[in-house]
RNA sequence: GGAGGGGUACUCAAGCGGUCAACGAGGGCAGACUGUAAAUCUGCUGGCUAUGCCUACGUAGGUUCGAAUCCUACCCCCUCCA
């Protein structure tokens, strides 16, 4: 194992809370593999960084000699988590949930050695309770300190509903540290007072108590807010080499050492010197191109790292035309077609009317020439590249 | 069960009989500037067979030459009392 202060430093790296800093640094002491506990929701296997920023962690403990349980909580998937606000969320089939365990697979080989990954369902042990140890469960916790939980005690107040089943998920997710006999436990920020309850389950069964991590919510694209599909400001791990490059040297200066914090494997040492660097001059740019190119290869693979940026320098830095565009055929009525018409046939704009106020804003060009004409036709048998903006491309043929 | 307040575009939020496709802010998009940055400035931000027409202010009706604005019913949300 490396040596303990390096090991510590960079498990603390990015992580909001270790609670108790100190029992961390006692069991990393005892130099065996410790057991280090991840839950995943199986609703949601649309992976975006956001969500990798918590996988990260896990290989940074894997790469230090522990072992890692990628735990699927299918149990709580199967009544339907109903955490968060108001919104009663939908129970999954044994189907989707397999389905969902697969995609999950999928995404998180491409951080995690799969070799040494333990992944494991919570419907395993929870299923064995039964009705009664449920009960006896439940009656470890009290009304009291569920509410001690912000969003209970916010709902509480206000006077909305909680459902008795929804003390559940902290009290079950708290059973499964007991199951595994966990040595730490990671969660994003809002898990907190979940992952503590662990400590306590624990505790009330004789056992060591976890180490708990918190980890930060990543921010999106916009830097503010939390990265989710919702708010449209999130790279998907599995979105293509050059969208996914382009995604990420669009991010603010900032936001990029918030990045190489959370995201990046480098060791704390090279981002230190690349900071240094920009301090010194250098252009942030290329220390973002570093960055993009080091994602792009984890989730696609080095060459696909390599093309999307060539391809992102020919095309916004020498104003070139994108490698790949999109073919479309569109079948023209009369002879000929309005361009307003075209541009939303080819999907390049949703409506007519956005066609038409593009054009009047000079954001229209047609092989790379300004269009100004609103009214103009094209006649059929011509083929040409529209562009909308900056990034929207489609090769037309007007048929 | 009783009393009151409110539902307006992606979100918040004005408007309270015509000049309202609806002030303002945020968001988004586009243009300028750049490093496709960020920040900043400017413009746009319902649809269409487009200099006009159609659909929109919780839902359904009604009054009126004319309604987001007034009336009636219904649905939903919030506050206070029981």
């Amino acid at each position: 194992m490396t040596e303990l202060a390096t090991q510590l430093a960079e498990l603390e790296r990015g992580t909001e809370e270790v609670i108790p800093e100190q029992d961390l640094v006692d069991k990393l002491k005892e130099g065996r593999p410790l057991v280090v506990k991840v839950g995943f929701d199986p609703t949601a296997p649309d992976l975006h960084f956001g969500h990798t920023v918590l996988v990260n962690k896990m290989r940074q403990f894997q790469e230090f000699g522990h072992e890692v349980v990628f735990l699927i909580g299918d149990f709580t998937g199967m009544i339907g988590d109903p955490s968060g606000k108001n919104a009663t969320r939908p129970a999954l089939t044994q189907e989707q949930i397999a389905a969902n365990a697969r995609t999950y697979e999928e995404q998180i080989f491409k951080i995690l050695d799969p070799d040494s990954t333990r992944i494991e369902f919570n419907s395993t042990w929870v299923n064995k309770l039964g009705s009664v140890g449920l009960a006896r469960l439940a009656s470890q916790y009290s009304v009291a300190r569920m509410l001690e939980r912000d969003d209970f005690k916010k709902r509480f107040k206000a006077g909305q509903s909680i459902a008795i089943h929804e003390f559940l998920y902290p009290l079950v997710q708290g059973y499964d540290s007991v199951a595994l006999k966990a040595d730490v436990e990671l969660g994003g920020t809002d898990q907190k007072f979940n992952l503590l309850v662990g400590r306590d389950l624990q505790k009330n069964q004789g056992q060591a108590p976890q180490v708990i991590i918190t980890m930060p919510l990543l921010e999106g694209l916009d830097g503010v807010q939390k990265m989710s599909k919702s708010l449209d400001n999130y790279i998907g791990i599995t979105d293509a080499p050059s969208e996914m490059f382009g995604k990420i040297m669009s991010i603010s200066d900032d936001l990029m050492w918030r990045y190489f914090e959370l995201l990046s494997f480098r060791p704390l040492r090279d981002i230190e010197n690349l900071r240094t660097a920009v301090i010194a001059g250098q252009n942030p740019r290329d220390v973002k191109f570093e960055l993009a190119s080091e994602l792009v290869a984890r989730f696609h693979d080095g060459s696909a790292a390599r093309d999307a940026k060539s391809e992102f320098i020919a095309r916004f830095q020498k104003g070139a035309m994108p490698e790949e565009i999109e073919d479309v055929s569109i079948v023209a009525t009369g002879g000929a077609m309005g361009v307003a018409h075209i541009l939303k046939a080819a999907e390049l704009v949703t409506s007519t009317s956005e066609a038409f106020r593009m054009i009047k804003q000079g954001a229209v060009k047609i092989d790379g020439q300004k269009l100004v004409d609103r009214e103009l036709h094209i006649n059929a048998g011509t083929t040409a590249i529209f562009q909308v903006g900056k990034r929207r491309f489609a090769r037309v043929t007007v048929v």
